[in-house]
Order: C-alpha cells, then sequence, then structure tokens
DNA sequence: TCATAATATGAATATCTATTCAGTATTATA
DNA sequence: TATAATACTGAATAGATATTCATATTATGA
C-alpha cells in the first residue's frame, strides 16, 4: 500500500505534491490515464520532470494514490450523509443521492476509478467487491428490522451499484434529456426500487 | 464508418484480415487497448508489421471496426432472443439473460466496449446513448399495452442498463459467490423488477 | 549564521513504437 | 502461361517517452 511514495517533509514539498496530485487528476480525467505522459504532468503543473520522480516512482504509484484517494473520500461522504438518515429506505434514498451529486461534484472520480479495469484487473475488482460487502451490511440490518423483503442481499448490492452507477453515468454526461434535477431523478428511482416497474 | 479500412478480395487476403482482427480481440481483452502494441498484434497473429498497414490505418480504425461488430452481434442477438416470446415481462426477462449469457461466451466483449469511454468518448455516448433509445421503444409499448406502470422511460432503460451490465460484470468477473445459475440469479431480478425490494 | 537535509532543475540517455517502402511472392484471369 | 492485381515481408526511420543524475537552490533548526 502508498507503494513507494516518497511524502514531502517541508511546506514547500507538500505544495509541490499537492500540486502533482492534482494536475494529475485533471489530465487523467481530460486525457485518461495512458495518454497522460508524465512529461504532460510536470509541465502543465510547471514542474521539471526530475521532481516528479522526487515522490513517485513512475505513473501508476501516482494512479493508485489518486484512487485511493477518491475512494477514501467517497466512501466516508456517503457513510457521513447516510448515518444522519433513520430507515433503509431513506438511508439507500440519500446513499445514491449522494454518490450522484459526488459524480457530479468530482467528474474526475468516476472515470478515474472505472479506468483502474484496463490499468490493474485487481484494484478494479477490489474496489467493486469492498463496495458490495460494505453495502450487503446495510441491506442485512434492513431485511432484520423487517423494511426489506428477504432479498439475496449480494445480489441486491450490486443491483444497486448498477443503477446508481449508471444513473451517475446519465447525468454525468448529460445523456438522453431529463437530468434537470437530481432530487426528482433519485425520488424516481426509488420509486421504482418501492414497487417494481411491472404491473399486476 | 468504417474508416479506411481496405478489405481484402481473396480468400488469403480475408483469412489474414480475420487472424488480425481475432487475435486484437484476445490482445485488446488481455491487455487493453493501450498496452496493445501493433507489433503485439502482428507477431502474436504471425504475420509482419507491414501487413497491419494493408488493411488498417491505425490500431484506432481496428478497434472501431472491432468495436461494431461487438455492437451489431450483441443487438442481433439480443433482438432475435426477444421477438420470439411475448410481454414485456418475458421479454425483460429473456434480454437480461440474454446479456448475461453474451458477456459469459464473449468475455472479451463487455470490456472491449467499455474501454471506447477512454478511448473516445464519443464513441462510448454514442453507444450508451443508442443503446437506451432502442429500450425505451419496447418500454413505451409495454406501458402502453398496460403491462408496465407508467414510468420515466428514459430513465428506466439506463436502470436496466445498470443492473444488466454490473450482474453481468458479477458473473463475468465471479464476484462475491452465487454466481452458479444464470437463470437463477435473473430470474430473482426480474422478481425484485416485479415488487421492488421495499416492504409497505 | 551556518551546516545540512530537503527540494528542484533540465539536458542527456536509452528504450520503445508506429509507420513507411522497396522489394518479393502469390494468385487470378485473359 | 503471361501479366496484372493482390498480398506479404521486414529492415530502416522518425518520433515519443520514461528515467537518471550532476548540479543548483531553498528551508530549517541548532
Amino acid at each position: 500500500m502508498m507503494e513507494n511514495i516518497k511524502v514531502p517533509k517541508t511546506r514547500n514539498g507538500k505544495a509541490t505534491f499537492k500540486l502533482i496530485v492534482d494536475t494529475t487528476i485533471n489530465l487523467f480525467y481530460e486525457k485518461g490515464y495512458f495518454n497522460t505522459t508524465i512529461a504532460d504532468i510536470t509541465s502543465e503543473a510547471g514542474v521539471a520532470a526530475g521532481t516528479f520522480y522526487l515522490y513517485f516512482p513512475n505513473k501508476l504509484a501516482l494512479y493508485k494514490y489518486v484512487l485511493m484517494d477518491f475512494q477514501h473520500d467517497i466512501r466516508r461522504e456517503i457513510a457521513s450523509k447516510v448515518s444522519t438518515v433513520e430507515g433503509r429506505f431513506n438511508k439507500e434514498r440519500v446513499g445514491i443521492k449522494t454518490f450522484i451529486k459526488y459524480a457530479l461534484d468530482n467528474p474526475h472520480s468516476y472515470n478515474i476509478i472505472w479506468e483502474s479495469l484496463y490499468i490493474d484487473k485487481k484494484i478494479f475488482i477490489d474496489y467493486y467487491d469492498g463496495f458490495a460487502k460494505r453495502y450487503e451490511r446495510g441491506l442485512k440490518q434492513s431485511i432484520a428490522d423487517g423494511e426489506m423483503y428477504d432479498v439475496d442481499t449480494e445480489l441486491v448490492s450490486y443491483i444497486l451499484m448498477g443503477i446508481t452507477n449508471f444513473i451517475g453515468l446519465k447525468v454525468l454526461l448529460n445523456l438522453g434529456s431529463n437530468n434537470e434535477d437530481v432530487d426528482e431523478v433519485v425520488d424516481k428511482v426509488m420509486a421504482i426500487l418501492k414497487t417494481g416497474i411491472f404491473k399486476d
């Protein structure tokens, strides 16, 4: 973990480190991991090529660092927002909404996380499997509390991740129409999760 | 469309063309688009470097060709299977099942299609937006037929794509457990789509 | 204030990759 | 079977990129 990143020790060093990371996040988002060169990063950040290697052994280590950052951020954000509401339905509502809002505020994260599938499959699997396992805990609790049918929690956690990710994608890339109000979108999703889509 | 690909005219040429395409699909799946070099492709296919340029101007044109192939394949497969059953519920069931089965039989396709997000965002958007629009037609019909609640069809098409894609991913990467029987998985998904997940 | 650790530089190097092209081989057909 | 069309070869070239390192600058605390 944390690879072989060298953390800066002075105020100046910390600023440079952050500058490199922030510049990289923008570039990874705009051009993707593979189309971003070390030279792109350093020139965009306004530092010399050698400065990069002061802190990171290579691009992959930097990518992993950025990914861990996002992972912590998203999880903390969702956990924090969800913890303040009662009941699984509301928790789920807030969870989905928070995820989409997060994606809108940090459009970089979505792209960068998913790109792990093409950079290191193990990272990708760990990420989504870990997310699913956390999800399951909440779902199991809700079933125990009688708020939810006795569903296959593992399957449902993937269903919910799938819905959230694709709705997030839709809103993010502004696919189709009807992306005006996130609250409205989330309400519709929740209504469907409550009653299903098929009559009879 | 079809970029500036030069199609072969003789039986030998066609065989070489196909060899290059098939080899490429495997390499893109194993190593990803960016980690696959032209040299990888030609050496793996057992042809000279120059042979590649006989048919394709560059790697991107080949990627687009492969993608179109998959797109046609998947759509044809789903449309064909779905057309033989009656009622939206059954059509949806067969559609989801067919998609997952397709992903299992052609694990390459899933990866390669999604990677378009990092190769050319326009391709990605066209792909999923196009898929959604096709989906919507069926959903609208079902609502008209009174089989489905009067839902936001655009939103539901993304929800269904999200579910299908993530369940496919789960089964494909063998994430979690319970991936034994595709039919069983699909039945559970359909049950959830019918009644929702929340009590009360 | 000075010694020293921490930061920063950027030209130089080595490696990798895409792409071309002049020449060769094969195949179809008239 | 001559010859034109098609297919194929692989060494050579040009360009891009990661990484190193000798040197220079800056910050800090004793």
